[in-house]
DNA sequence: GTAGCTTAGGAAAGCGGATTCCTGGGCTAC
DNA sequence: GTAGCCCAGGAATCCGCTTTCCTAAGCTAC
């Protein structure tokens, strides 16, 4: 500790402090002591202990092109959805002891192509491009170029809930499970049931929706476009497609939200009004986000193991493929939907 | 498009794609392109276009030493106080073209010096370390170390939340926030307070627990330890410490719980026992995360402006400090704690 | 026509480390 | 006593890119 180093120290600081030549610096930082004396290695120890030395990364990964990171790019780590599935992308990436990289896109498809870019240039092991899809099709195509030739320079790409990008993919039941909550809404009685979906562009949105309008038709129910209601997938989105939706059509009874975090805005925005919930009129929601069940009346909603997504789709990316397969096919894996029934539905008022 | 590039793209294949010298295409790529003809310009970026050609990251930090991202070490950015925080700090960080890097803790000393290191290693820019402080002196000391390292070689550090460590800081006003909590309750005439407390080793249980003692002194009142539960920062540690606190003193008229994700857990606890909120026991929480409003009753809080705080301390780190000042003498900001009254607390049943 | 500039663009020198290739000293073995 | 080995550890090369330095071609001006 006795003088303070000033400015960046290098390998070669720590050579000459331990008087050896970097080669054996090296070595010793490295473990490959096997060919140096234990008294130099000491020296060189003793060196890197009093410096603080840190090996610059940029320099290693130049000279020994080993990745070490992987990205994930996401809409909004503060969305619980996305904080779920980062919670355990995070804890496979840290059994392999890499570091991930969250990058926010905040849903803006050009900022996704940069984060690819910039991932890209990091040399990342891996990207995960996590969330919704977009109903774009050049940007779909630019973004798949952008992701082929990554992997084209051996990068590993797995990617959650999208379907129409390269890569291996954990597909999470949005269609199925939008079909059980139209089941159960539409089973319980309901006649005039509204959607509160997210942006038109995402196709989440589609593939929830779809589900919807497959249980309406079973029923042999309606599902007019003036009861869905798109907007923001935020709780202040979910609040003023829910007031809009009842001023249109105030007989309504039941509300599905196509994901939690708009349910519980619709949920504030009814007692805002009111309106008792789930005796006068039905929420359910999509996820099973954490909070889901700290709301009141606590949400129905659809179960997405998110966590266990972020698991899956982690595991696809750094595991290596099974080399016997063809290299371009993709593993797909499909997680399943499935109700959790809570307090927020109920049979409509009669 | 014509032929997919195999194996990872360089400079120099670009270069020989378009027939010029490595340094002509660095040139061009740079914008540095004062010196390139229009001809050979377009060839460059031709070939930069068909071969999808991204710089390595690496090699280029290595050759013109130009830092570009920043780090940010948090406890868990899935707990909402810390996504909170990261959003306002996401928000400068891109603003300034800067790419932020998460690090996730898990409130565990070891692991936050690591990241440490690895952030160092990768040449960011700025450290942001956010969250609580250990009682641990020689792990502060170790990271105090570490961290003095890093500046002396040029690095930036912002600190949120904790007094402990050298940087600047952005200072939430923790002992008060828990000050107003106290006077409220007290204010009301509850006479037995309990507390749900974090992790005894976090300064931030500490600091606010004294706001608390603070105002049961000053109301003549007791803050026994047999009042005092610590358990981890969650929902679930909430929830176990209210039913802990009921069993031994089912008289309790007031909980006040550290954070706001406790207090969400306390107020489950108390609903699956049938314990009325606020009518039989009022709950408060701390930080006014984003559900606090949205959990029924909604919770009346300690209002911390989170994305502020992530907004300021990013700016501090990423805002050259004024020149006429003492280099060492750290920047502070204290951010102020205001109490939001919503429907959790209540005058004490007589 | 030649001296003196300007300028496009190629060659080469690092950036900080890892690693391969050497060198020379200390051994063993005949 | 010397040839042949082994091994510690230093010298040199390379990773991919930026940038400085330099060369030579194209000008202007006398």
């Amino acid at each position: 500790m006795a003088d303070e180093p000033f400015g960046v120290v290098r390998l070669a600081d720590v050579a000459r402090r331990a008087r050896v030549s970097p080669s054996t610096a090296s070595r010793v930082i490295n473990g490959n002591a096997k060919h140096v004396t234990e008294a130099l290695r000491t020296r060189v120890m003793k060196a890197v202990e009093e410096l603080r030395y840190v090996p610059n990364a940029h320099a290693q990964l130049l000279a020994r092109p080993q990745r070490t990171a992987v990205g994930v790019i996401v809409h909004d780590v503060s969305d619980p959805y996305f904080a779920e599935l980062t919670r355990g992308l995070q804890r496979v990436a840290a059994d392999h002891g890499r570091l991930l990289v969250i990058c926010n896109s905040y849903r803006d498809p050009v900022r996704e192509l940069e984060y690819v870019e910039l991932l890209r240039a990091q040399q990342v092991a891996a990207i995960v491009p996590a969330g919704s899809g977009y109903h774009d099709s050049k940007f779909t195509r630019e973004f798949n170029a952008e992701l082929r030739a990554y992997q084209q320079a051996g990068g590993r790409v797995a990617v959650i809930g999208r379907h129409d990008i390269v890569g291996d993919a954990v597909v999470p039941g949005n269609e199925h499970g939008a079909y059980l909550l139209g089941t159960e809404l539409f089973g319980l009685g309901h006649e005039r049931v509204a959607v509160i979906a997210g942006p038109r562009v995402l196709t989440t949105t589609t593939d929830r929706l779809a589900g919807v309008k497959r249980a309406a038709h079973e029923f042999g129910r309606q599902l007019p476009p003036k009861r869905i209601r798109y907007d923001d997938f935020s709780r202040d989105g979910g609040a003023s497609a829910a007031i809009d939706l009842l001023d249109r059509e105030p007989g309504l009874t039941a509300i599905i939200a196509l994901n939690d975090t708009m349910a519980v805005g619709a949920l504030a925005a009814l007692r805002e009004r009111g309106v008792a919930v789930p005796e006068q009129v039905s929420v359910v929601g999509f996820d099973d986000v954490p909070i889901a069940r700290d709301v009141t009346p606590a949400l129905t909603t659809i179960r997405l193991p998110l966590v266990e997504m972020g698991v899956r789709a982690m595991s696809l990316a750094l595991d290596a493929p099974d080399p016997a397969r063809k290299p371009r096919a993709p593993r797909v894996q499909h997680v399943a939907a499935e109700i959790v029934r809570r307090a927020s539905a109920g049979p409509p008022p009669r």
